[in-house]
DNA sequence: AGCATGCCTGAACACCGTTAAGGTGTCAAC
DNA sequence: GTTGACACCTTAACGGTGTTCAGGCATGCT
């Protein structure tokens, strides 16, 4: 293992480290020890914690906008917008409580905010206003941030306790009557598919505002 | 003050702290110090710091739940949607960093969730599967959700470093080029018009779909 | 009177993020 | 070839954290 420190270096076994052991255990002291280094080390290139955490959450962003960039060019907002949704979701999905940790927190790096301008200028050239643009990123990432900290926190919680999520207990849990709350319970789907059908809600709302 | 510790006032008191001095500060001494109370005794009413935090967004959900009920039925599935929304907002926006605290998180009183029920019944006498009703729901916190992460961040970005979000900071920070991502960061705004706006593109979108 | 039980305290443990002071290696300058 | 500067890492330590444990008052039941 070569003991040359950088930041780059610290910042992917960190990521490395939460999906393995998840939040409670990323420590500086054992991410240091992953690094084969004492914790210390760790403050001569990072400022703080909180800025190694900026810095992860950064360094998703950029592989969300890695990932989008290898995407061929839709055909129309309607196809960017989801190809985008679907990358956000799956890097999200790559970790631990990824949604939680990452959404809402400041990019450090003016490169992946760039990123956004070749979208802006085919849908400008299509008639959309930049404004609308914005907005129709920013619902679109609202949704998404949404949706994968439920679904997360669901799946984290069906890893922890099976039975917490079968039918069976659920239905006892809720007592007596609500018997329309049960139903939908038991038609609730998980994933993909869902996942599908509610971006496509949120599309068909955006067109509904903004197409001509 | 009263010397008798409940669970219940630990939970409020928790919540105080917590608006008061934020997520750092909401530590179990400090919290047993506001109930002029030593720390271990806090763990006679309460497993754990854990099962704090999900009675406190347990208790957010309760009150959310309370809100709601106090708003006269809506006419028809729209009004009722966006009143859910409003005042799960409202209710996130209450409490520091509200919406990436306590959303995701497991709730422990059937209670809150059956106060889902009375809305099932008038959307599904008016047509709707439970299926429908039970996605539509899901869409509108997801969306909520993501939308007050995103708006707690910027403001407290903006309360601690209030040049960081200025346009002309952000604009030199960009760098050159980007034109139309700066532009549409000019024309960005804030608060309740955005949010009313966005709001409403989603439930077009639920309307796209479900209505008949 | 005695005993159990409910609720709280004091002391302690292991671990956390972070800082301070000091060592080792590398490389440039003289 | 010695000296000095600097980058990078270590050991030691500090204050604070969540949590546990043994004990200590009250209160109420037998």
């Amino acid at each position: 293992m070569t003991k040359g420190i950088t930041r780059e270096r610290i910042v992917t076994a960190a990521l490395e480290l939460l999906d393995d052991q998840g939040m409670d255990a990323l420590t500086v002291r054992a991410l240091a020890s992953r690094l084969d280094v004492r914790a210390p080390a760790l403050y001569w290139h990072v400022r703080n914690k909180q800025e190694l955490l900026d810095e992860m959450a950064t360094e998703v962003m950029r592989r969300v906008a890695g990932a989008f960039a290898a995407v061929p060019p839709g055909d129309g907002w309607r196809d960017d917008l989801a190809a985008y949704a679907r990358v956000l979701r799956s890097e999200y999905l790559l970790h631990r409580d990824g949604a939680r940790i990452f959404s809402g927190t400041r990019i450090t790096d003016p490169d992946v905010v760039r990123t956004k301008e070749p979208l802006f200028e085919r849908w400008t050239a299509s008639g959309w206003q930049p404004a609308d643009a914005d907005d129709a990123i920013d619902l679109v990432t609202a949704f998404v941030v949404g949706f994968v900290i439920e679904e997360q926190e669901r799946r984290q919680a069906a890893g922890a306790d099976p039975s917490r999520y079968s039918i069976d207990q659920r239905d006892a849990w809720l007592g007596e009557g609500a018997s329309l709350v049960k139903e939908a319970g038991h038609l609730h789907d998980d994933g993909d598919r869902r996942f599908e059908r509610h971006l496509g809600m949120v599309l068909d709302g955006i067109a509904a505002r903004l197409d001509a």
